[in-house]
DNA sequence: GTATGTGAATGGGTTCACAGCC
DNA sequence: GGCTGTGAACCCATTCACATAC
């Protein structure tokens, strides 16, 4: 399913959408954005932030051509052009993207300016390494919140952060603004951790246990499948025929 | 000399399987499989080991129709059909699919009867986590090996496992037979892990890095970014207005 | 009657190639 | 000259609908 963002410019398209006369909200121009092409735009901002620490890697003008982030972010520099021509970034013909305002253009659309407070449910091994990486608040997402069910883990902080008891999971996602739950239980818990969340008003759910969760419509959820992951790469290497076939089970 | 870039985002990548003429085992027809069709088949599989062992959720002569299983699962019947139907899979019309023989078709196209050692380099918190994660072994992926540069954390256990010096790793992983590689350095290490890794032999990696990887062509890399998830989760929240209107913007 | 297997239709996303502008 | 923006072609994946088989 695909999906919606900022725009100024009209972008091409089958049926080009009529500017939108009087926008509903403070500014901002709704259009649809493919999730593939979202998941990139994230990318592309990570290497400008890169860019502008070190302040390096683009031209004494400031600009960055098509070829050349595209390059830095491993992807088609075609890719590129599109995925940015969704926001309706203007870049200039012959130049390239001034490097600042496309880091901007992109901060805005991402939401990158904001912060979203996340919540972690089940303080195992895998919940306590996710209140602890170091790469979600670098990107917004400070882990404000533990829940557990243990009453030996209740009350300690882990990361810095005190675990509470799940059945105060709306007092304290109310409290600490939480936008995001992230399921970190063991898999016959995981449906339950989410009725709870969804109870206590969170509408987007990131999951590690495999299975489906049935949530109402209007919440999403994304799930991480860490062994269906390595799955996948074993299925490469049957298909290269590497796995040296131990039993020949031909029926 | 050839080499290949990882591609970023999770699901999107455009599943290139090159009908590789090397004949697999006798029996079994590896056509090309389409990769999001390989993701639903372990989900399959696994439900069809849930149903084995409790034994329930089939009927009483042990065949399951193609609604059942995908009510189960989550996913669209004919989609599970035609899931199935590459593999050659034989249902019976106007019955459905003998439960016990889908699963071992499922197992046997999978290589779920196999066990391919996993090794893990960082053994921070994360890598202590996927060290510990009972999902692993479960499907067949044993985490056998740690790795580190850390001095502290070399020769000390971890989940069971002693932490072995990075510059070992050729030696480590031929002698536990470490198939897959999972990256969860912090990211300016991971392009370096990954060289050892492949000069060790390795050639399917799961990194947790965000960036990307570059390696040699035969080598399969998969990504698993967790802070874009959350990212995806947030650009929804944007979308939905949820979030407290983004500060007034666009020139 | 019932449920599978599969061509055909649909839709999303990627790549190509070139028109348009600097 | 160079580089962006974008229609069009292409490819993969999902969904539909029905002929086929039990």
């Amino acid at each position: 399913m695909s999906t919606i963002v900022a725009d100024g410019a009209t972008a091409g398209g089958p049926a080009r959408l009529p500017p939108i006369g009087a926008a509903p909200g403070p500014g901002l121009r709704l259009r649809t954005i493919p999730e593939a092409t979202v998941a990139r735009l994230t990318a592309y901002l990570r290497v400008l932030d890169r860019c502008a620490m070190v302040g390096a890697e683009l031209r004494g003008d400031g600009t960055i051509s098509s070829d050349e982030l595209a390059g830095l972010v491993g992807v088609n520099p075609a890719k590129l052009r599109k995925d940015l021509s969704y926001l309706g970034s203007h870049g200039t013909r012959g130049v390239g993207y001034d490097a600042a305002a496309l880091r901007s253009t992109l901060q805005q659309a991402l939401g990158a300016h904001e912060t979203y407070p996340v919540a972690v449910v089940g303080v195992g091994h895998l919940g306590s390494a996710l209140a602890a990486y170091p790469g979600f608040p670098a990107r917004g997402f400070p882990v404000r919140a533990l829940f557990d069910t243990d009453p030996l883990k209740i009350g300690r902080p882990v990361a810095g952060i005190t675990v509470s008891d799940i059945r105060e999971a709306a007092l304290v996602c109310r409290r600490e603004d939480v936008v995001i739950g992230v399921i970190a239980t063991p898999e016959p818990a995981a449906q339950r951790v989410a009725d709870v969340l969804v109870a206590a008003g969170v509408r987007s759910i990131l999951g590690f246990a495999p299975g489906q969760l049935t949530v109402p419509a209007d919440v999403e959820v994304r799930r991480v499948d860490l062994a269906l992951e390595l799955q996948l790469l074993a299925f490469h290497e049957i298909r290269r025929g590497d796995v040296a076939a131990p039993r020949q089970a031909v029926p």
